[in-house]
DNA sequence: TTGAAAGCGTTACCAC
DNA sequence: GTGGTAACGCTTTCAA
């Protein structure tokens, strides 16, 4: 059973449930041999101490929660597993909520863990974030690590070079002849999704090339429609080259271009970021702003394990890179 | 703060905390007029009762947990989406356990589980697993059901028709003109592996092709490994087609191909099992087995809380049907 | 309809 | 070095 307890360990040892609770944790005030018969009836009868007890006790679960838009995403799901791996070495338990990209299930879960049921939180904030002040108030009370998908008020963060990745990446279009660059946007009321764009207006000024603003497609949460606004894009005004700054839109111009028998990258050259890893697969093969994915999850979990630690922490940061991974969908076709 | 207690709000209201607790669960035995004063008082200060409490006193957690091989994996990662739904419906928390695939991790997560930290389990096996003690185990302790890959001794768990599937696409090679196909075999421990593999040899034999010994690649859970393993395949074997049973593997050989140039599907014809949400864009698209990856987690989750429900539950099931989706990688190219 | 009090299993304080 | 005991915040008898 795991059913046995601290009590009736202290009973059949005849010793208080005081000395068997020290002995267990190792204390230095318990004497080496009581130590060990007690470990070694905890070992025997199979004991493990409950988290619910110890945990009210303590005011500390051993556990933290992420908060993620979605899991069916492999940057997502990387990230997940640098979590995991700093988590696990702590001892902690990870819990997860999906928040499919809907602030108002983001709110559901942020006021939940309020009930103190997690030690600290990391988070990825949901697509049409737009009212902040949940999140605002979050940090306050949980320690909270954000990551890739971050917000101006963040205190503790973790985040790409947004910026500069998006001018690399319009900038390459241009040296591979691209003249007339879409943008596809997304969350732009995020800090990302922000400097995103911003490293692309920026690029398209560093090649002297005019920003128009029909070449920009804002695309929101629902298929169909990013599907439709894609497709208009590529029938009206023709690009011949497109920053995605999500990658399930490049899935979609992959789709229309499909569809409407357009040639990457002979009609129109394609970038995203993107961490699908059989990008090189693709047909043809997806020119990458490739963040790192894993790395991002355990620099923000290491991060709060830090603050964990040592409340003093207010505000840090870290700044990953994201590599531009050049394959054929931005290759150069002589005719 | 969300340190309002119980004790507090019924000093407040100068009643007792019996009287609180219970018309805060909106208990019959409390009168309509105090049970409104508590309710309000308790939004007003946004109080949210301590999990760790109500958990030690009710024996209940209000949690499940998830052990999983791997969670970058588009499978799992709907299949996670599918548990979530029902969950999150059911109020319940979602702790998640990455075995990658190690039986190692895996017992230790499951000994973990034993302090009761969560009312049910569900689980998909590790690829290494050949000692079915801690399941056995846990099933007897924890109420679990087993999903996808599940082993012979599982009470509850949710599979799909693999022996169908991979009869179904073995004859589907057959059908495209293969003469010598290659299986590629992974997790043979588990049930799931083992009626996928009997599916194939059933289909060659149904065909009227031979068992040739030389054409199963076991392949295990090391990248390289299973790479140089495929490689020898193609390059001394030449199979003309392949059944994989899992999409890993299935991307090795496209690599593979890629390295010795060998044509896909005019020299060896591919298909695989695959939730790949990109199978349609590879190059050339890949001919999936795809199975119901959502519905398997919901499906899961829907037993567990049956059993949650009513412990009378010791045994169910349920199989869902994989579907072979006909891509380019299996097409009958005439020259 | 309400309340007093016992406990869930653990830990922490303080006394010995 | 060891033990008694009061808490942690909540739920659940049982009595009023």
């Amino acid at each position: 059973m795991g059913e046995i307890t601290i009590k009736q360990l202290a009973q059949i040892l005849k010793v208080s449930t005081a000395t068997v609770s020290k002995a267990l944790r190792d204390s230095h005030e318990i004497g080496a041999a009581t130590k060990k018969r007690v470990q070694d009836l905890a070992k025997s009868l199979n004991y493990s101490p409950n988290p619910f007890a110890s945990g009210l006790r303590r005011h500390k679960s051993n556990t933290i929660a992420v908060i993620l838009p979605e899991i069916a995403n492999n940057f997502f799901a990387q990230a997940v597993n640098g979590i995991d791996e700093v988590a696990r070495e702590k001892g902690y338990h990870l819990l997860i909520y999906l928040s499919h990209d809907s602030s108002e299930r983001e709110a559901f879960f942020l006021n939940d863990l309020l009930s103190r049921r997690v030690d600290g939180l990391l988070m990825s904030i949901s697509f049409d974030a737009s009212d902040f002040t949940h999140l605002d108030a979050i940090q306050q009370k949980l320690p909270t690590v954000f990551f890739d998908r971050t917000y101006e008020g963040s205190l503790l963060h973790v985040t790409n070079n947004d910026f500069e990745s998006a001018f690399d990446a319009t900038r390459h279009l241009y040296e591979c002849g691209c003249r007339n660059i879409a943008f596809l946007s997304a969350f732009q009321t995020l800090k990302t999704g922000d400097q995103r764009f911003k490293g692309y207006l920026s690029a398209l000024k560093h090649c002297g090339l005019p920003f128009k603003d029909e070449l920009i497609v804002h695309c929101n949460n629902n298929k169909n429609d990013s599907y439709t606004r894609i497709r208009e894009l590529m029938t009206e005004i023709k690009p011949d080259g497109i920053v995605s700054s999500i990658e399930k839109l490049a899935k979609q111009c992959y789709y229309v271009c499909n569809e409407l028998e357009i040639n990457i990258p002979g009609d129109v050259k394609i970038v995203s970021y993107s961490n699908l890893d059989s990008a090189s697969l693709l047909n043809p093969p997806l020119t990458t702003i490739t963040q790192q994915a894993f790395e991002m999850g355990k620099e923000a979990a290491t991060i709060l394990f830090k603050v964990l630690k040592n409340s003093n922490y207010k505000a840090d940061s870290k700044i990953l890179n994201a590599e531009l991974i050049k394959r054929r969908s931005t290759d150069i076709i002589n005719i």
